[in-house]
DNA sequence: GCTTAGCACTCGGACGTTCCGAGTGCCATC
DNA sequence: GATGGCACTCGGAACGTCCGAGTGCTAAGC
């Protein structure tokens, strides 16, 4: 009984499993992959696969089907890499290339995802933790109420209101944040923070702050706040999905209806999590219980990070069932987050 | 054999059929409802509603199902108003009014709605192409690139990259778009452009254009051109999803499975032509095949405007199947959008 | 003229039984 | 160690039966 054909033995259940959908019994097995030996063989070579946790019976007299544990097993040791066509990878690149501003590439990259495994995708925006500030900018909106916009180098946005006569120390009611004050200060804080990351951030908008008259003090300093605030926080992630529909499909069935896995994708914190967990080199795969979430226990993750010049400045992947194609999902996963890195704003 | 009593007849039966998801039959019509008359009479009844397509019988020996036309009389003559309770209107206020931006505010809008009907909620964000401008951004890249920032009176924030360098007749090699440079085009241009709607738009930055140096104004109108662009393009206008997983409840049985629904909420497009289509003063209710698209042959959506003043910028709407809680779903948009309307910038 | 009681009729779905074949484990043999 | 043979298990398909909800119709009643 060679080890080596026990793993042929799994390989084939595996792939024979996921193409079919249908547990696969000793004949099957003989029949449809060239493994030279007869059923008899096979079965005792199952019963040393399933003594190992390998794979299991749903129920006597039926079939085999992979465990988690198989999977894991299949996926480092057994899948094979599987490139994607040159037409593919045009397709991708082209695609990806026509992108509008990070909005678009980000749905775009979902689309393809979802597109490329026929299954659901997952997309982090950028992280803003990650991201370097490129420009700072302050709109007045009257009413001593302020406008802050922060852009990042990664090319995301984000706004928020400042009450410019809040806080101890606010300025007196008659001052006035003109166009030309404004501007001053526009610049000042720009070239004091551009490029920098968060880390830097704070000590370089101190010095401004003491570099101003004081009673626009507290103005600056609660827009130095705002915006290391804004890049800092945790509940500015995004994530956004494609594909959903797709699990719907009839060739889906998960034992416990959709619901758990619907919900799991919706609640983003918790996902955002996952996804940061498994940020690793390259592509990383979570299979069944792996991820520890209740509602995911019957689907896979396969998730790789992306982002400019080996930097990952985010997340993207694909979730599916257990009994998916690891080696296409994984190349799809990969090819995307590689173009995509190429795409991004540098 | 009046005809009030008819109706009457009809609302108990969507009442009684939106409750139990069973057929319903003349004698539980009786008993559970007190309509004061004998079951035989309700047939009677029963057989004219079905004549004229109210009702129908999934098949011979069941009970009566109510049709789109049923449901539609249901919602335009029967249905009776039902007022949030004064706890849930606190809620959706102070849930929409912690939000810190409009991507927040506009995900906390889908979540209300989501839980408050426990379906599909379907939000569009402040159509740009009903929005005014608020302020104009030029940030210099280098290397002659540009990056132009939109914000909008309804708070959203777009941006483009703009190759300066591009374009028939452009900027000279050695032209350097400077921080003074670009400083004067930004006051000029927001001086122009400021509360003026897209209409309005082209005209006053063509006399920007004729008022600044010869060799800025292929600059000046590339930016002109490219916010036009920005505001007019039908793909930019934006839609979240909430409560997809309310989908898949046990309870939401479809008969032709929930991937064409789905299916049909990933079409963005699509779906964003059938909110448009909905736009009306008030809440409008599409059921059944009354909206074109075959994936929500077997849903009804409820959809209603929101934006300040009364000025309606965008829709938003849940979506759950025919057979849905009518005065209960529209109690809940209207709420959501009454509050949105309230909170958004003016 | 509408309402009601009575009654024959229909039909979907629940339940019970049978039957078949895929697949297994084990054992003796090669 | 591999294989053929064999008894055994068990899920699921197929089939028949039965029951009751619900109907439409007709004739009698208010």
């Amino acid at each position: 009984m060679s080890e080596e054909r026990r793993l042929e033995v799994l390989r084939a259940i595996v792939e024979d499993y996921v193409q079919t959908r249908e547990p696969v019994g000793s004949r099957v097995l003989t029949e449809r992959h060239g493994l030279g030996v007869s059923p008899a063989t096979i079965r005792n070579d199952m019963a040393a696969l399933e003594e190992a946790g390998y794979i299991a019976q749903p129920h006597t007299s039926a079939g085999r089907v992979p465990t988690d544990k198989g999977y894991r097993l299949f996926v480092d040791r057994l899948a094979e890499v599987r490139p994607l066509s040159v037409a593919q990878k045009r397709a991708i690149e082209t695609f990806l290339s026509e992108a509008v501003d990070l909005d678009d590439v980000v749905a775009r990259a979902g689309r393809l995802i979802a597109q490329l495994t026929g299954q659901v995708a997952v997309v982090q925006y950028p992280s803003l933790r990650l991201s370097g500030l490129r420009h700072l900018e302050l709109v007045p909106l009257g009413d001593r109420r302020l406008l802050v916009v922060v852009i990042t180098d990664t090319g995301r946005v984000e706004q928020r209101f400042l009450d410019a006569g809040a806080g101890p120390g606010g300025p007196s009611d008659g001052l006035e944040l003109d166009e030309g004050t404004l501007g001053e200060l526009r610049a000042r804080l720009n070239a004091a923070a551009a490029g920098k990351r968060l880390s830097e951030l704070a000590a370089a908008f101190a010095r401004v702050v003491d570099s101003v008259a004081p009673e626009l003090r507290p103005v600056v300093q609660g827009v130095a706040d705002l915006v290391v605030e804004t890049l800092g926080e945790e509940g500015e992630e995004r994530i956004v999905l494609a594909g959903t529909a797709n699990l719907a499909r009839a060739d889906m069935r998960f034992e416990q209806g959709l619901s758990p896995v619907l919900e799991a994708l919706e609640e983003q914190v918790v996902l955002l999590g996952l996804l940061t967990e498994m940020a690793a080199d390259g592509v990383a795969v979570r299979i069944g219980h792996e991820n520890r979430l209740d509602g995911l226990a019957e689907t896979s993750v396969v998730a790789s990070g992306y982002g400019t010049d080996g930097d990952t400045v985010a997340i993207l992947g694909s979730v599916g069932p257990t009994r998916m194609d690891y080696p296409g999902t994984i190349a799809a996963v990969r090819a995307v987050a590689r173009y995509l890195s190429r795409v991004l704003p540098s």
